[in-house]
RNA sequence: GUGAGCGUAGCUCAGUCCGGUUAGAGCACUGGGUUGUGGCCCCAGUGGCCGGGGGUUCAAAUCCCCCCGCUCACCCCA
C-alpha cells in the first residue's frame, strides 16, 4: 500500500517538541496572569462571515482561509487568527455589561491557506491576549511591556520592539489620501506589486522591500504629520511610557497593518533569528472592531505570539526548554516468563508513581542495558529466570554501576530504594 | 498564484558536472568479542524501486522530458 503523508503545510509535533509547546503555554499563562489575564477557549471554527466582516473589504484574506460548507449548507471557516472569535464571544455574552475590563488570553492552532515557507505553516499555534474596555495609552504600554518581558523571560535575547501609530479612522483616511497624491507622481518608478497596491492597499507600499520603492518612500509624507491631536497625544504617551519602563523600542513609520480595524498603536516584536517572516509577536489597538461586530463602541488592545517562531528563535538562542522528564526504571527481561513477571512487578512500582518501561523483545541483556543507557534510565531492574526462582531481582544503578538484590515484597516501598542508593 | 534550489539507507550526506564492475561513508540498529551486565574499543551483519513515470543509449543514481514532494523567497500577512 502506498504511504499517505501529511497534507502540505502541516506538521506532526513529536516528543520532545510537544512538551516545549506545553511549557511555553504554561509559562505564558502564568506570566499573563500576573497582569490579570484569564484563560478562555473559543472555537477553532466560526461562521465565515465573522472573519470576513472583521477584516473589512480590501484584502484577499478570504482566499487564504480554510472555508467549507457544513452539512447544513452553512459557510464555515477554520479560524485564521484568534481575535475575531474572542470579540464575537465578548459581544455574544454581553461581557461589556458585566465587566469594565475584560482581560483574556488564549492558545491554540490557527489555519491559513498559504504557501508554506520559513515561519509560515498552514496550521500553526498562537498564544494571544486581548483586553477590552480600556482606552488609556498606558494599557498599550503595559501590554507591550508584557509581551516584551515574557519573551525576554523565556530567554530570547535578540528581540526588537517596533511601534507605530496608524491613527484613528479619520486621520488615517486623510493620510492615505496624501500618500496617494505623493505616490501617484512616482507610479512609473514603483515596482509592479506596488502599482497594484496603490489601488487597493496603499499603506502596504510603506513596507515594500524593493530598493526603488524605498527610495521613493524617503520623501513620502509620514503618518505622524497627519494624526489628529488626540491620536498624537496617545502615541506620545505610549512611547514615553515605554521609555520610562526602559523597554528598548524603535518607532518604525513604515510599520502598517493590512486590515482596517486597527487604530492608533500597532507594534511588532521581531527576532533576528527568523527568516523573512520575522515577527514573533504582533499586536495593537483595535478600537473599532467590537462595534464592527455588533457590540457597543469598545476600545480594545491585544497581541498574538507565534509559537513556532518563538520556539525556533529559542532554539537558535540556545535556550534549553524543559529537561526530559525523569525516566524511572527500565525492566530488563530475558524470555517470556520473565516478561510475564515483569508486567506484574511494573504495576506495583507504577502505583507508587514511578515510571516503568518493560523490555518486551528477545534482545540480549547486553543490548537491553545499552538501550537503557541510551534512553537515560538511571535504574534497571533485571528480571531473569534465576531471579524469578529466587524471588529476588537485581536493581542496577546505571550511573554508579552498583547493583543489589531486592525481594518481591520490597516493591511495595520501591521508591525508597531509588532514593536510598547514592549516586542516582 | 510566481520564481529558485533540492530529492541517494532510519538520520546527515558523498557519488551526478564528464554515463561504465556487485551504489558508498559516518551515525543509528542487530549480533559477536564478554554463554546474563551499558557507556569506550574492535569485528561482522541488517537495511536502498538512487522521489515516480517516460525517453536517449550496448549501458542511466548520472543525460533529456513530464509529474510528485520538500525547502527558501516573492505575493499576501489577520
Amino acid at each position: 500500500m502506498a504511504m499517505i503523508n501529511a497534507p502540505k503545510g502541516v506538521e506532526d509535533i513529536l516528543f520532545p517538541r510537544a512538551s516545549y509547546y506545553e511549557e511555553i503555554e504554561k509559562k505564558a499563562g502564568n506570566f499573563f496572569s500576573l497582569y490579570g489575564y484569564k484563560k478562555i477557549m473559543v472555537p477553532t471554527f466560526e461562521k465565515t462571515e465573522l472573519f470576513l466582516r472583521s477584516v473589512g473589504q480590501e484584502t484577499d484574506v478570504g482566499k487564504q482561509m480554510y472555508t467549507f460548507k457544513d452539512k447544513g449548507g452553512r459557510s464555515i471557516s477554520l479560524r485564521p487568527e484568534g481575535t475575531a472569535g474572542i470579540v464575537r464571544a465578548y459581544v455574544e455574552h454581553k461581557i461589556y455589561a458585566k465587566e469594565k475590563n475584560w482581560k483574556v488570553y488564549y492558545a491554540g492552532p490557527m489555519f491559513r491557506y498559504e504557501r508554506p515557507q520559513a515561519g509560515r505553516l498552514r496550521e500553526f499555534y498562537q498564544i494571544g491576549v486581548e483586553c477590552f474596555g480600556e482606552e488609556s495609552p498606558w494599557l498599550d504600554v503595559e501590554i507591550i511591556e508584557m509581551a516584551h518581558d515574557f519573551l525576554k523571560g523565556m530567554g530570547l535575547d535578540n528581540i526588537q520592539v517596533q511601534v507605530n501609530s496608524i491613527g484613528c479612522k479619520k486621520c488615517r483616511y486623510k493620510y492615505i489620501e496624501e500618500l496617494k497624491v505623493y505616490l501617484g507622481k512616482y507610479l512609473d518608478v514603483l515596482c509592479s506589486t506596488c502599482r497594484r497596491r496603490f489601488r487597493y492597499n496603499p499603506l502596504r507600499i510603506l513596507d515594500c522591500k524593493s530598493a526603488t520603492c524605498r527610495a521613493v518612500l524617503e520623501k513620502a509624507p509620514r503618518i505622524q504629520d497627519f494624526t489628529c491631536s488626540s491620536c498624537q497625544e496617545h502615541f506620545d504617551k505610549v512611547t514615553g511610557g515605554l521609555c520610562r519602563l526602559k523597554i528598548a523600542h524603535t518607532i518604525n513609520p513604515y510599520l502598517v497593518r493590512g486590515l482596517d480595524y486597527y487604530t492608533r498603536t500597532i507594534f511588532e516584536i521581531i527576532s533576528s533569528y527568523l527568516g523573512s517572516q520575522d515577527a514573533v509577536c504582533a499586536g495593537g489597538r483595535y478600537d473599532n472592531l467590537v462595534e464592527q461586530l455588533g457590540g457597543p463602541p469598545t476600545p480594545a488592545t491585544g497581541f498574538a505570539i507565534g509559537v513556532e517562531r518563538l520556539l525556533f528563535s529559542l532554539e537558535k538562542a540556545g535556550v534549553d526548554l524543559s529537561k526530559p522528564a525523569p525516566q524511572g526504571v527500565f525492566m530488563a527481561t530475558i524470555g517470556e516468563k520473565s516478561v510475564e513477571e515483569a508486567i506484574q512487578v511494573a504495576s506495583i512500582i507504577r502505583s507508587q508513581g514511578i515510571a516503568v518501561k518493560i523490555n518486551l523483545t528477545n534482545k540480549g541483556l547486553s543490548s537491553q542495558l545499552k538501550q537503557a543507557n541510551r534512553e537515560n534510565f538511571s535504574w534497571v531492574l533485571i528480571i531473569g529466570e534465576g531471579e524469578i526462582r529466587k524471588g529476588k531481582f537485581i536493581l542496577k544503578n546505571m550511573h554508579s554501576g552498583m547493583q543489589q538484590e531486592i525481594e518481591t515484597e520490597e516493591f511495595e516501598v520501591f521508591s525508597n530504594f531509588l532514593k536510598g542508593d547514592a549516586s542516582s
